[in-house]
RNA sequence: UGGGGUGUGGCCAAGUUGGUAAGGCACAGGACUUUGACUCCUGCAUGCGCUGGUUCGAGUCCAGUCGCCCCAGCCA
């Protein structure tokens, strides 16, 4: 399925190969360089997928992850230990190769001082605002600040000011010295050294003075020898500069910046602002709710990494602007699904069922596949009773045409067990259905009639006697529309409020109590579910819905 | 009105020196079916944003034109 083979290579892996084989590289060395701000999305496992994947299509290649700390303001211990986690869930295996931006704070400070020396760099007085109005717009030049040629003896003392803390937040800032009038907005005099008098994670209160990205990203990945620095299409307009800063340093390297498209999903938000809004606003249950697209939301929900691993890869990739289809994504969960769960039978809505023509004590024991994709899957024994439970959707009184399931004097099959015939409904006072009376043919053990005739309809069933009530969470998008915002101008407007729904009366094979915390089944015609590791406790699992069947019968009940 | 990108079927996406539009998803038929699932067949761009041009021949070359995305943080 995934053939990567010599024409169809991505772009990137083209200039790659090209590379390899003109002597330029001998091999790859990629990184991850994730910010520790919030929780991994899959959008960003499109970049570790990209990344973590060409280290291992090349002999002797290396993959780094490199945390992006240079802003304490807003990055968190605690995520640098979820991304870890999701790293490894995902399967990536950095080795040795773990770096943080913050492990070059003492280099990028040496090269600060080459750049001043250079007459390169220079201290700015000017504050945040002056800085602005200085930059000029899109369309008009900016021009100098009255700061930009002081000499270089100053713009060291200066600098050696606002490292060791005696220069007040905002005062001052290093900027390097480029072009004001630069078409390229980011080539106007970047600054790349503020002051923040905050604790660092790693570097504690070493320093009051943090770089900017621009200049720690391009500085960082030369340092670590990275061959080919992959990132989104936004930073297009900053390559200019990371070849810049590279240029005008003695650094060991010079990696080549490629820029392609982030993944974008319909249904859903990707961006760590507004995936912080819905947690915060608590719109949703935390960074790992299961409606989430972060990997631990995915995670709990209950997708595998190899299915987001094939998704991915199967995306391409490419530097127009695209918006993937969720469906895509579902295909790859069901496919995997299909061939590696247990199937089991889960009546969600209860319908009460009674054979009348069953004798009261009689029981019969049927053997089923758990996996009739899956020879060694082995069976499961399941009990059947007089009294049972079947899907209330599974009944109707009135049905539309082709309604092959259960209405009155309709024969069905109860999977593996009997063929049954409709003869009663019941109703209470306010004509709620609240049980069907049918009879069964003895002679259709097995749930095949010995003379042949063809049944259409099966379905599934719970020994009222024997079934246990379980817990089911059922999953429906997180947003109404294709893309959230767009039309409403803010992306809450159109969150689908009804995406979650705690089914408690929902009935199980009594069997799948003893389902282990984190384990995925197929709830036999209706779709994947995985028990939810947290809140599942010792004989009593929640289930997750993963995603549900494929629906022609949904189709066309809507035409 | 500045700069940087980008436009191939509903959604992704191949298309290497111009030679007569891969593949996946979706969708529509059909076969099979004790999951209206799965699987298996079949169909699905006379056309590659548009207009001209070069050429025996253009998605691929040239010119022009239109649309969409990104950039004015002491964020990344």
């Amino acid at each position: 399925m995934t053939e990567n083979n010599e024409r169809n290579l991505d772009f990137i892996r083209e200039i790659i190969k090209n590379d390899l084989e003109s002597g330029k590289h001998k091999t790859t060395v990629t990184r991850f360089p994730p910010e520790p701000n919030g929780f991994l999305h899959i959008g960003h496992a499109k970049a570790i997928c990209l990344n973590y994947g060409i280290s291992k299509e090349n002999e002797g290649a290396r993959f780094h992850l490199r945390f992006d700390d240079t802003n304490p303001e807003k990055e968190e211990v605690k995520y640098i230990e979820a991304i870890k986690k999701d790293l490894e869930w995902l399967g990536v295996d950095w080795g040795e190769n773990l770096f943080y931006a913050s492990d070059y704070f003492d280099k990028l400070y040496e090269y600060a001082i080459i750049l001043i020396k250079d007459g390169k760099a220079y201290v700015d007085e000017l504050n945040a605002e002056e800085i602005r109005e200085y930059r000029g717009t899109l369309t008009k030049p900016g021009k100098n600040s009255p700061y930009r040629d002081r000499n270089i003896e100053e713009n060291l003392e200066l600098f050696e000011k606002m490292r060791s803390g005696e220069v007040e937040e905002g005062k001052m800032v290093l900027r390097a010295k480029i072009d004001m009038a630069s078409p390229n907005i980011n080539m106007r005099d970047p600054v790349i050294y503020r002051i923040k008098n905050i604790h660092h994670p790693r570097t504690g209160d070493k320093w009051c003075i943090y770089p900017m990205y621009d200049y720690t990203h391009c500085i960082s990945d030369a340092l670590e020898n990275i061959t080919h620095s992959l990132c989104t299409l936004e930073f297009e307009d900053h390559r200019p500069l990371y070849d810049w800063f590279l240029d005008q340093l003695p650094v060991p390297s010079h990696p080549r910046q490629i820029e392609f498209a982030r993944l974008n999903l319909n249904y859903t938000v990707m961006s760590k602002r507004h995936l912080l809004k819905l947690v915060e606003e608590n719109h949703v249950d935390g960074w790992d709710d299961p409606r989430m697209p972060t990997i631990s939301g995915l995670r709990r929900r209950g997708y595998t990494s190899a299915s987001i691993w094939e998704f991915l890869s199967q995306i391409g990739l490419a530097k127009v602007v695209s918006t993937v289809d969720i469906g895509l994504l579902e295909y790859f969960i069901r496919q995997e699904l299909n061939k590696t769960s247990d199937r089991v039978l889960v009546v969600l809505d209860p319908l009460k069922v009674v054979i009348t023509n069953y004798p009261d004590d009689k029981e019969d024991e049927f053997e089923l596949p758990n996996n009739p994709e899956d020879e060694n899957a082995g069976t499961r024994k399941v009990k059947f009773t007089k009294e049972l439970y079947i899907e209330r959707g599974d009944f109707m009184e009135d049905p539309p045409k082709k309604f092959f399931r259960l209405f009155p004097g309709k024969e069905v099959r109860l999977k593996s067990a009997y063929l049954v015939r409709c003869n009663d409904v019941i109703k209470d006072d306010n004509g709620n259905i609240t049980e069907i009376h049918c009879t069964y043919d003895p002679d259709s053990k097995g749930g095949s009639a010995p003379d042949g005739r063809k049944v259409k309809g099966t379905l599934h069933w719970v020994s009222a006697k024997y079934g246990k009530k379980i817990e089911v969470r059922m999953f429906d998008r997180l947003f109404n529309v294709e893309n959230p915002g767009k039309e409403t101008g803010d992306y809450i407007d159109d969150l689908n409020r009804d995406s979650k729904k705690v089914l408690k009366n929902s009935i199980a094979e009594p069997g799948i109590l003893e389902a282990e915390k984190g384990k995925r089944f197929q709830f036999f015609r209706h779709g994947y579910f995985f028990s939810d590791p947290i809140d599942s406790t010792e004989g009593s699992p929640v289930f997750n819905q993963i995603v549900s069947l494929k629906d022609t019968w949904e189709k066309v009940k809507k035409k």
